[in-house]
RNA sequence: GCGAGAGUGGCGGAAUUGGCAGACGCGCUGGACUUAGGAUCCAGUGGAGCAAUCCAUGCGGGUUCAAAUCCCGCCUCUCGCACCA
């Protein structure tokens, strides 16, 4: 046979898998199953990077191993294929984006399966295809359907949804509004960043310093009517549910962060109406009556209610703040400082969430000219507005104590507001302690309360629980919980994405009634225009489906006429759910056949980039928990085990990057190495998630192992397919089987711990062995070949062809070992003197303690250093070492 | 600033979890075969020393018969979050 040449047969392998569907998945499992997900990849133009076929190659290799040892293993692909550059390219050429993503789709396409992936093609789906995008809709719609009941916590339909008799009353549009508040998706007045002259609607990262990323151009803040999902529901059960999970404590850590949980109290400070005289009493009165009725659900106007974690510093507060954005600015501002606050909060409203939290700038912030009272000792309390407090957090106002918070102290530091210390953090601390008494620092941890009233003496934990029974008792406050978690802006002003189910009616001078109807999933999907004008620039931030042709646009429906939503779904949309689908791509009823899902479900490894450590798959989860509450899936989380393959830097260290130049290209390596070669380099780099360089020189010694396990086993001068003259129907010598079974178990224990790098090593091991030996046990070879398929499964089928087998070895049983035939009857054992190693002796591999130290006492070198010496203690450790401890 | 992870030869990385530091690969050195070598094969390769030996896992302490591994204190790097009260 001649020499190795994957150019030869990677295709021709390729095409036997495909032609015999090897690897086509059934409808249900037969016995174990393995659902192994690699995340699908966005198909962009610059085709497949060599990060794509890291985590690939692993879960690839995961998938034939499990195949080898009987289970059922579901591995499918796809394409993310909705996003932004297809849109930018329809601009500027009038390239319909469904025309230029299914041609990147075929190129990925090519690439994938050039690299010889084991995938099931036949549930290949794209997040475009409109019968995927139709159940994508469907979710919409239930999510739109659906409500979240705090009290079982879980999403019920929006027909269960207690309505108050109050809003009741007042008749069906009225119920309707309040069923539409509540529902899980919903529409809000929220602000985006137009670019008039970009003519579109930018991401908060896109826009740096007021002005776009791309060009440079004037950015301006517009509210705009926006779709969003209330995510924030789930934040309890998103938080708490990670612990049943398999995934590194990393990455569960970054999605709790980014939930943020946190626990404290909301606080009313009583602000009263306006006139200065009766203040007095109208706190006490308003004190009382809070005694009888309690806190209520919603601040009434009379008070400035804050949220704090901290209610034990309520003694420290000396000033309050609001948010820019906070309702009761104008009121509480009086006329003196009318002009500054005006003026202040207008500069607030122009700068971006970016810009206000540009680190390392003094803080900013005026005086409103009005006080709060403190509810715990009736102290009026300065209220100033700054925009260092975020509407969007909390009450959007807060008690500042700035003896015990850092940014509240920056803010008391610099405009002169008094610091009054709380929290004595005790005798330990030292000179922190006297600085904290001195004004000179903020101390945030625990301590023991002091200035504190009733409270005075009681540690910081103890203090935050009694103090919220207290609280709760005068109706002054009561125990509460935040999150850092917003909810998720679903809609965007783009032309390539999912069309939302929605109508909106129209009234006769076609002006939107404010009333909307959802679609009846039977007539769902709703499709794109396909004749559609890229070139039309906007003049404002509508999206560009709002110049669709109006036979698109306009619907009737029971008589009335309605516009289609027209702004679309972001590209997550289509990401959420694809892992369920590719169990039941072809189902034309459902999104997914029940059966199937409970089955597969869950995913049990997931394979991807940590870059969707947070949002992908914070999202996924939160779909997956609302189909899991309205019956459509059986278990409440999607993805058992998670792993987070490291990113491959380019051959400097760098990220790899076009500017860079140091972007490799893997049809290249393919061309010049080989699939295999590449697929067992990147494996061969280093732990999977760790991130690491990539190196050319490395990839030709990968090949070069590949070169010589070929001619380990073919005589690669013979013209035709002919066995090395050393592989012969041989029983294996004792040395030849150890290394065998050593090499059996060590390949099988590491690839079950996805250790894949050692794993290589361990066969390398096994051909510079078996490549010295004269004769090569044809057994031993074959077995060889099995061990290898997972990573080189091209090479390795080639292999098990040539050793005289006619099927393909996916399917054939992974090899298993023998403890006995590993284990040596001698061993060499390293003899220490006071830890230091000294010399090496040969004992039996069951050397019992005593037939060790006689042994290592009689070794030449260690007999003569212990000459002399008093041998205090002598430690052995049967089958691994001896030392002695001398004087 | 907060949080997480990581520091081992010239390089990528191993090390049964406290038991011979440097597996495997790259690179390098020497040799063989060659018109040729960026092919292949053989030998060597942490540092210092002729050697015995000594020194070596970011730095400094500690525990232990024994530490890359455990504890304490620093330093550096990478990633994530970034005024969330």
């Amino acid at each position: 046979m001649p020499r190795y040449n994957p150019a030869v047969i990677e295709p021709k392998w390729q095409k036997v898998w495909e032609e015999s569907r090897t690897f086509a998945c059934p409808r249900l499992p037969k016995g174990r199953k393995l659902y192994v997900l690699d995340m699908f990849p966005y198909p962009s133009g610059n085709g497949l990077h060599v990060g794509h076929p890291e985590g690939y190659t692993a879960t690839d290799i995961v998938c034939r191993f499990n195949r080898m040892r009987g289970v059922s293993v579901m591995h499918p692909m796809g394409w993310d294929a909705f996003g932004l550059p297809a849109e930018q390219h329809a601009k500027k050429t009038g390239t319909h984006p469904r025309a230029t993503t299914e041609k990147n789709i075929g190129n990925f396409r090519r690439q994938l399966k050039m690299l010889g992936f084991s995938y099931d093609w036949d549930r290949e789906l794209a997040t475009t295809d409109v019968s995927y995008f139709r159940w994508t809709q469907f979710i919409f719609l239930v999510l739109f359907d659906t409500w979240f009941d705090a009290t079982q916590q879980r999403g019920r339909p929006i027909a269960e949804l207690p309505i108050p008799t109050g809003v009741a009353a007042e008749g069906e549009a009225a119920m309707d509004r309040y069923r539409d508040e509540h529902r899980l998706a919903y529409q809000l007045e929220a602000p985006v960043n137009w670019c008039p002259a970009l003519g579109t609607v930018l991401a908060n990262e896109e826009v740096t310093g007021g002005v776009s990323e791309r060009g440079g151009h004037p950015v301006v803040r517009l509210p705009l009517r926006q779709w969003m999902l209330r995510i924030t529901a789930y934040a309890d059960r998103l938080e708490k549910d990670l612990g049943q999970l398999d995934w590194s404590e990393g990455i569960k850590l970054l999605q709790r962060n980014w939930i943020g949980r946190s626990t404290g109290a909301e606080v009313d400070f009583f602000i009263g109406q306006s006139s200065d005289a009766s203040r007095a009493d109208a706190y006490e009165g308003w004190k009382r009556d809070r005694g009888h009725t309690g806190f209520p659900t919603k601040p009434g106007d009379d008070v400035l209610r804050i949220y704090t974690t901290r209610p034990d510093t309520l003694y420290g507060a000396t000033y309050m703040v609001i948010a820019p954005e906070h309702p009761l600015v104008e009121r509480l501002t009086s006329p003196e400082q009318s002009a500054k606050v005006r003026e202040y909060c207008q500069q607030a409203a122009r700068k971006s969430d970016l810009d206000r939290t540009d680190l390392a700038k003094e803080k900013t912030g005026v005086f409103t000219g009005s006080y709060a009272i403190n509810p715990v000792n009736g102290q009026p309390t300065p209220i100033w507005v700054a925009d260092y407090v975020l509407i969007s957090y909390g009450t959007g106002a807060i008690m500042a104590v700035p003896a015990h918070d850092t940014r509240d102290f920056e803010f008391a530091k610099q405009f002169n507001l008094p610091i009054v210390a709380v929290v004595d953090p005790g005798e330990a601390a030292g000179s922190a302690r006297d600085d904290l008494l001195a004004g000179r620092v903020a101390f945030i941890a625990d301590g023991v309360a002091v200035n504190s009233g009733p409270y005075t003496g009681l540690p910081t934990p103890e203090f935050k629980r009694k103090i919220a029974e207290d609280l709760a008792t005068q109706g002054i406050g009561r125990s509460a919980v935040n999150y850092k978690l917003r909810d998720w802006l679903f809609s965007r002003q783009h032309f390539w994405g999912e069309p939302f189910p929605i109508l909106h009616e129209l009234d006769a001078a076609c002006n939107r009634t404010g009333r909307m109807r959802a679609l009846d999933p039977r007539e769902l999907p709703v499709d794109l225009p396909t004749e559609m004008a890229f070139d039309a620039a906007h003049d404002r931030p509508e999206p560009p489906l709002d110049k669709a042709p109006a036979d698109w646009l306009y619907v009737t429906r029971d008589g009335k006429r309605y516009k289609r939503e027209t702004n679309t779904m972001p590209q997550w949309a289509g990401s959420c759910w694809y892992y369920l689908r590719f169990l039941d791509p072809k189902n034309g009823k459902g999104l997914i056949d029940p059966e199937i899902e409970q089955a597969w479900m869950p995913v049990d490894l997931y394979v991807g980039g940590a870059e969707h450590a947070v949002l992908h798959l914070l999202y996924a989860r939160f779909w997956h928990k609302v189909l899991y509450d309205r019956g459509y899936v059986s278990m409440p989380e999607p993805f058992q085990k998670l792993v987070n393959q490291g990113m491959i830097l380019g051959e400097n260290n760098e990220k790899m990057s076009k500017s860079r130049g140091n972007v490799v290209n893997p049809d290249e390596v393919v061309r010049e190495y080989g699939a295999d070669a590449l697929r067992l380099y990147e494996m061969f780099m280093g732990p999977l998630e760790a991130v690491k360089p990539w190196s050319m020189d490395g990839v030709s010694g990968v090949r070069g192992f590949l070169d010589r396990a070929w001619r380990m086993i073919l005589d690669d001068r013979a013209e035709a397919v002919q066995l090395n003259a050393a592989v012969q129907d041989v029983e294996p010598s004792a040395d030849q089987n150890r290394m065998l079974h050593k090499t059996i178990k060590a390949v099988t224990t590491d690839i079950e711990q996805m250790s894949f790098n050692t794993a290589i090593a361990r066969m390398m091991e096994f051909a510079n062995f078996f490549l010295k030996e004269e004769t090569r046990p044809r057994s031993a070879m074959e077995r060889f070949v099995l061990l290898l398929a997972p990573f080189a499964p091209h090479m390795a089928e080639e292999l098990w062809a040539a050793l005289g087998h006619a099927k393909t070895l996916t399917y054939e049983p992974w090899p298993t070992f023998d403890e006995a035939a590993i284990r040596e009857d001698t061993v060499e054992i390293p003899v220490q003197i006071c830890g230091k190693l000294r010399g090496r002796i040969q004992v039996p591999a069951d050397a019992d303690k005593a037939v060790m130290e006689a042994a290592a006492r009689a070794e030449p070198k260690v007999a003569e250093l212990l000459v002399g010496r008093t041998v205090v203690k002598v430690i052995v450790v049967p089958g691994r070492m001896v030392n002695f401890v001398v004087r």
